[in-house]
DNA sequence: CAGAAGATTAGACAATGTCTAATCTGCGAC
DNA sequence: GTCGCAGATTAGACATTGTCTAATCTTCTG
């Protein structure tokens, strides 16, 4: 068990387990934005005993631990971000891949004039074409 | 069937149809972006029998000709949209419910930083609490 | 009216996600 | 150490959302 996966998770209050450091050692390594089943299968080569149930088990605490974050952004399954700086997304119309924009790259005004909501998160989702696509 | 739900969809260039009218009826009459099950179950108060089948269908032909737009915020399911004009969505965490924010009300700058996506469109998206809920 | 194109349908199917009840593991008390 | 218990894992059933197919029904056109 890599200790510097188990020190992470320690960090965030989650007791490590054989099953949850596989998972945390692939979602954590990727910028792929994988979805439950992407990460169940990648995390099978390392740990090919590993249940489906205790990956979304395993990602959701992970979430509510604050360790990874949930995306919204495709239609046909909820995807993992491991990125949990603020930043906004660009969704490729073509690939469906997606990419993380620095935050500071987009620059969002007049947020307070919205007096009937609080806000506690926000982002910018852009779609589009990307003009250099990776790999 | 309603003559000025078949002059929309004639504009549109979608072939009326009784089902399709109902389904145009109920969709662009609510502000409550509804998923394609709970289009069904609605349409079916006025047209008990629709099929699951058409509804689906029917949803899908309306995006592609740009009456209504399909959103994916929420985890669950596809939601429909019929405000087309473009604005931003705030979604209430306790409730799950999805509010239009009017385009104006919010300053994005700083896109045309990105030189490596070509941008077809994006929006704001913003998580929070709703401090007047309605009825 | 006949043929063709398009629309609708029921139900099978697939994918994603949740739940349950049983089992396993590992930590703390002693 | 080992006993017991809380927590973790598991297989598989189940639910929901969405797609597909093949048959039927409508509507338009000649």
């Amino acid at each position: 068990m890599k200790p510097d996966i188990v020190t992470i998770l320690d960090e965030h209050g989650i007791q490590p387990s054989a099953q949850r450091v596989a998972v945390a050692e692939f979602v954590l390594s990727t910028t792929e934005h994988p979805s439950a089943d992407r990460v169940w299968t990648g995390v099978q080569e390392s740990f090919p005993m590993i249940s489906r149930a205790t990956v979304y088990n395993t990602l959701h605490l992970f979430v509510k631990k604050g360790l990874i974050r949930e995306l919204h952004l495709a239609p046909d399954s909820v995807l993992f971000d491991s990125n949990i700086d603020r930043h906004h997304h660009f969704i490729d119309e073509e690939t469906g891949r997606i990419y993380d924009i620095p935050w500071n790259q987009i620059e969002v005004n007049n947020m307070k004039t919205l007096r009937d909501f609080e806000i506690h998160d926000y982002q910018v989702v852009m779609r589009g074409r990307s003009r250099h696509p990776p790999g």
